[in-house]
DNA sequence: AAAATCTTTTCAAGTACTTGACAAACGACT
DNA sequence: AGTCGTTTGTCAAGTACTTGAAAAGATTTT
């Protein structure tokens, strides 16, 4: 890769001459100018972010963990945050959390080691030592969380309304008819915590009683289908399940497939997330959509808004409204429909 | 962030001082050393990689450009490669192509201004353009493609055996007594010809027709379903459906689903891939292995063999295998087997 | 006490680039 | 010819760090 200090030395000046001529400064001969503008075409010549960074303290890229690359919902998330650091002409490093969180020091070091300007964060597989958050705040640049908040961390956070979409979509259920309706939690994580607070929220509101034995936790995600066929199979069976994500309403629509139950008919399934698959599943899914690319897009510009100083107030908590969209898996036919009066 | 300059000020040393009693080497008092290795930890100093890079010329990075970070077969394959990058501690800059096909030069650019020691390519949604091909040679470093073949376009590569794992699958399904047997495609890309290929090639070799209306080009994955449920409602149904890849054929099962037919009794489909989510469609998605993650392990190997000069001979092309996965959706029922002598 | 030896630390240069100060060269005017 | 302003280009410093040579300091030997 070619230098200024070389193309000087092909054209015979300095390379401070060289520098003015390729950023349009003043002070150089037009013939100059284009005699620079054309070598450095021909060479391929291409400034050195490094460079830039030494002199301004700015890297112009930000550092991203998350758990993996295959979660859709990290995928979609990604590309929007992706669509939003390419307009400010962003790049980013991602590390993954399932690969570093055991060392969690070690993926800050490479983080620092490379002068990000600032962090993202997805949520983690389990929730975060205090030490680790001690250690961000000890990050001198600005740190984003989205999707999961993290106790005892005063960090910016872009989620969604997790509580509001759920108890939305629980008054939906109620008001086709359903009355026994279980559910199926993701603890530890705090929007598991939010979306099972939602629920449990409006059950009381409508005096419904909450079987104990229809909520299930589940701490290991590839525990789900079997612990939710067992649900099924058993005497608290719902006439409702809403599960705590799509993937969890996935294997309770196979499980009742399995079972020979019919969707939902026998049973109402529902997901969270309305993730691009929702729509492929037969039963259509019914979902709360979470706009998880504007979630990418709005965690990311306020990672810039503060790395750049448009965003200087204290930490901000932006929470994006989650809309249920009723679909075929919780959709009654007219002749099944349970309605009754409130 | 504290530099190696102001460490030295703190401990009176100059820094060339601190330089020699971080990194280890001789001729420094154990004292002198131990004091600066304090200050170092208390202010939390981390070396700069740009400066690394501005000395060696290597910035420990590579440039990966992909579709999107939604498409599950990107996602593994990415998992993969950042497993490797990160054995080597690499780090990647990730860039979409769906935004910057347009401007391939911009892509480039902005890989080259990082000072990228190489770059990864995913597959394009369009083939690539001569003149891109032309300015990837232009690009001093290595580069590798996975998954795609770029014709004219003379760079490493590692993908699957396309062609022998769908020949293999179609074996199986004759063995099993399909014989009227469609197909759909997708023009364009090598790993669609590959694929179309195989088929074609298995079912001269057994001397079974293809009926020319059951070989359905799909252009834009967006028409699949409607095109593959326009093929199924039509005369020219087949007793089996290849397909492409997992989504083309989750595609198709919908399809036959919607139109009340029977899968695999009326139809079998068969998908390629074997994306995590084949296991999760009811039924259970025949497909064919690609071994994606490793595909995204051996790419990222590749290439850091190439950066680091452990890999030094001409263009290679490692092609991993392609195993059928038979299940649900192409296993016939014993009483329903079309199973005939050949 | 001076010289020799050894240890420890500093110096200078190099990596790519920007920036403001400064110096030539030029023509116009007195 | 000398002064002035303008144009055009050079110089030096600064960003963080490494490296080998040189210098300084400490210790030992003669």
């Amino acid at each position: 890769m070619i230098s200024m200090k070389e193309i000087g030395r092909i054209c015979g000046i300095a390379e401070s001459t060289v520098s003015k001529a390729l950023n349009g400064r003043p002070g150089i001969k037009a013939e100059t100018r284009n005699r620079v503008i054309e070598v450095a075409a021909k060479y391929g010549y291409q400034p050195n972010a490094m460079v830039e960074c030494m002199q301004t303290g700015r890297s112009r890229s930000i550092g991203i963990a998350c758990n993996n690359f295959q979660d859709p919902f990290t995928g979609l998330a990604l590309d929007g945050v992706h669509e939003t650091l390419h307009q400010f002409g962003y790049d980013s490093y991602v590390i993954r959390w399932d690969k570093l969180v055991e060392d969690h020091a070690e993926l800050l070091s490479r983080f620092a080691r490379r002068r990000v300007d600032g962090l993202l964060l997805f949520p983690t597989a389990r929730p975060p030592e205090q030490s680790h958050i001690a250690q961000l705040h000890a990050f001198h640049n600005p740190v984003v969380l989205i999707d999961q908040l993290w106790r005892g961390g005063e960090f910016d956070y872009v989620g969604s309304d997790n509580r509001g979409g759920m108890a939305a979509l629980v008054e939906l259920l109620i008001s086709q008819g359903f009355r026994k309706i279980g559910a199926v939690t993701y603890p530890g994580v705090s929007s598991g915590e939010e979306r099972k607070q939602g629920f449990l929220d409006t059950m009381f509101k409508y005096n419904l009683p909450v079987d104990a034995r229809s909520l299930l936790e589940i701490r290991d995600a590839r525990e789900a289908y079997v612990e939710i066929r067992k649900l099924l199979a058993g005497d608290a069976r719902p006439e409702a399940l809403l599960c705590f994500n799509d993937f969890f309403a996935t294997d309770a629509l196979n499980a009742a497939l399995d079972l020979g139950l019919r969707v939902p008919e026998d049973l109402a399934v529902t997901g969270f997330g309305n993730l691009p698959f929702a729509e492929k599943l037969r039963p259509h899914l019914t979902s709360v959509d979470q706009r998880i690319f504007e979630l990418g897009e709005r965690a990311a510009r306020l990672l810039l808004d503060r790395i750049d100083g448009r965003e200087t107030g204290p930490r901000r908590r932006i929470i994006l409204p989650a809309t249920p969209v009723i679909r075929d898996s919780s959709r009654l036919p007219l002749i099944h429909n349970r309605r009754t009066a409130l």
